[in-house]
DNA sequence: TGGACGATCCCCT
DNA sequence: GGGGATCGTCCAT
């Protein structure tokens, strides 16, 4: 089902529970589809529908966990329902939702979402004029961004649908980074709701995407025809 | 201590 | 379709 006006459909949603988040990864991924991500921003709310989700679970190659627990992967290994931010090609953070009971290293990559509220700040996050002094390279400036200012993006195509349409865009335009690192889903900084119940039908399945160990495992799910979704 | 590389994005060809 | 940007992390010296 599908609401004309979001502000209503999100206002008679609830949180998610802890025992959503405690089921088996997979499970999660596919039923993350349709909720609504939710980002307290400066006294505003942004929500996003997930639209696109990812599962990376032990003994999985493409997973960060796939050598055991290190300094960077640890919050992977808590108890399912928190937020694990992590930052790559030295200049990207991607938000995974973690899975399963404490001392589990699984979690779900969020790697699309459609964006719903807070869409003016979301533009201003990914495309506006960076606060940085004028002299400073963007680029240079950029990858020391921690998830709570400037933003960044040099970028062309300012259209709604490059706002949210990979994993580092939706942080960048929900202003998640390093400080997000770690929280808790049942608080109020960073939750979801539960949104909209995507029938099967509506459900699509596929390998997951930029990986080279692990690539035949389908465990990209990705809701059939959304313009969000990443390809 | 060094080097390779990455769950990406962007622009150019 | 391909390469560059850019740096934290991990593993091999």
């Amino acid at each position: 089902m599908t609401f004309r006006n979001p502000q209503f459909a999100f206002s008679n949603s609830k949180k998610l529970s802890r025992a959503f988040y405690l089921r088996a990864t997979l499970r999660v991924a596919r039923d993350l589809l349709g909720k609504y991500l939710v980002r307290e921003y400066r006294g505003k709310k942004l929500i996003g529908k997930i639209v696109e989700a990812e599962a990376y679970r032990e003994g999985d190659p493409a997973s960060h966990s796939f050598r055991g627990k290190t300094k960077r992967n640890e919050v992977m290994y808590w108890k399912g329902g928190h937020l694990y931010v992590y930052f790559t090609y030295g200049m990207h953070f991607c938000a995974n939702v973690v899975t399963g009971k404490a001392g589990v290293g699984e979690a779900v990559l969020i790697r699309a979402v459609e964006p719903l509220i807070g869409i003016d700040v979301m533009m201003r996050n990914r495309f506006g004029t960076h606060q940085f002094p004028p002299e400073a390279p963007a680029r240079l400036t950029s990858s020391r961004w921690s998830g709570g200012d400037a933003p960044l993006a040099q970028t062309n195509d300012q259209s709604p649908i490059n706002l949210t349409n990979g994993p580092a865009k939706f942080c960048e335009a929900f202003a998640i980074g390093r400080e997000q690192n770690g929280a808790d889903l049942l608080g109020d900084q960073i939750y979801i709701l539960n949104g909209e119940r995507i029938p099967e039908s509506k459900v699509g399945r596929s390998t997951r995407i930029g990986i080279k160990n692990g690539r035949e495992k389908k465990w990209r799910f990705f809701v059939k025809g959304n313009p969000w979704f990443s390809r």
